[in-house]
DNA sequence: CGCCTTTTTGATAGCCGTCAAATTTCGTGG
DNA sequence: CCACGAAATTTGACGGCTATCAAAAAGGCG
């Protein structure tokens, strides 16, 4: 069915549908430390990218659990909702990151996933994961490590939420956005954030006044500039004072 | 070198080493939708129970992973320390819940694992839980939904401390702890807490004076009767609305 | 260019943290 | 078994941080 020039022979099939042999995330994401043949095996089954326009749902909450996604580009949210439609925000995702752990527990996924930009995921079915992690055991020891990588992510977030205060928060946000740019090219003291000010605020446990509050205040200290959406740090060091000597959040 | 009356013959080896097959926990705990083959199996990798005595450490932050552990018996506490001195308690840990989970990430132990009473907990060396759990896909999907689980409970803490104000916050932690009583076999409305205020509060995101108050508070509602680590609920429903209709801390 | 969303900033109120002291409980040793 | 001291709990008074309400300014999208 396919033309002639799409055959095995002129292509190869796994670049085709997912490449993952060929992805520049391959040192960021699930094929981690994986050997050639290996990747290839994992690109097998990993399906074709697909593309979330900014504002747009991944998944929802309630929706039936069949894959694990990877953030190929682009940037995401993961929020719960509350039945009194406030929302908290669970997570911002960028490239290389793995979305729908949280469902594996139910078959069901207990979050929304939105766009906040226009995105790319892979999608990995996750019972063919779990096949071919069987035959591959640095694949599964790998992804056994970035669930619990999210784990202790988590509870850097809960000592966040439980025991710092708004400007304490927010320098460990800052922090955490620009290592995250720094480790995927970008610059780790210039960037644009993706969120608005009442998803931070979700996201920190602060209502968005607050937030803005206090991105003026680090402002005033020369820590930073801020320009609507557009963050440069000016100083690191102060930045991770302000913080407070707190465990880093991942 | 063993008397005679310890031979195989006389007595089950894999039951001296764990009973996975024999514990009464194992429909609560990892052995869960395993058959008695597998079960046996996993049985031969987990080592005999470890005691520890109240106040005593299961092991502590930077302590190389070897092992998850499986509460047999008593309850933990686990925390995070911060440079300052304070502590943030990331979960209660009761009869057949996993811990150890956070360290797989690093291969060292990122929390301390303290018994508020005196403890028993089975052994499960990791590396060989992920050997058997090639061969045995269901321990191996089972292992999958205990970490996303505990990913799940993150989240809905993460709202707690993000949205909810103290008495919402306290309401949800004693119908947390009323539930897993329950499912254990305890009353679910007349139980006796393990830990102290200020680690409820450090739990909570609250200072122990707080939570004192919002126990008394309950109480003058006469939802709760409450006599130091004592607690009667006495209208579930209403300790329900309490706590608001945020999604339900696992 | 104009409307709508987002952000900023101010004023005020309320919840929770802090400090303090009294009371109860618990663990240890006599 | 009782007594003592340390730890935990309760309760009050007060202050500070953040939420709330409000309005203006800035930015983004059609």
């Amino acid at each position: 069915m396919l033309p002639e020039r799409f055959s095995a022979k002129n292509f190869d099939v796994a670049q085709i549908r997912s490449s993952c042999a060929t992805c520049s995330l391959r040192e960021l994401c699930l094929p981690v430390g994986l050997n050639d043949e290996e990747v290839e095996t994992l690109g097998e089954v990993i399906v074709h990218k697909r593309k979330i326009q900014r504002g747009g749902y991944l998944h929802r909450t309630g929706a039936k659990f069949q894959a694990l996604y990877a953030v190929r580009s682009g940037f995401l949210k993961t929020c719960v909702l509350e039945e009194d439609g406030r929302q908290q925000v669970t997570g911002f995702h960028m490239t290389g990151e793995l979305l729908g752990l949280d469902a594996i527990s139910t078959d069901m996924h207990t979050c929304d996933a939105v766009a906040l930009e226009d995105s790319e995921v892979c999608e990995i079915p996750f019972s063919k994961l779990e096949d071919i992690s069987r035959t591959i055991p640095s694949l599964m020891h790998h992804f056994h490590k970035i669930m619990s990588r999210e784990i202790v992510r988590d509870h850097g977030i809960m000592l966040l939420l439980g025991s710092m205060k708004a400007e304490e928060r927010l320098a460990s946000f800052l922090l955490n956005m620009s290592r995250r740019f720094a480790i995927r090219g970008y610059s780790g003291t210039d960037f644009n954030l993706r969120m608005t000010r009442e998803e931070i605020g979700s996201y920190l446990g602060l209502k968005l006044e607050t937030v803005s509050r206090a991105f003026s205040r680090l402002q005033e200290d020369a820590i930073i500039t801020v320009n609507n959406k557009h963050v440069k740090i000016l100083n690191l060091e102060r930045l991770k004072i302000k913080m407070g000597n707190s465990s880093c959040v991942t």
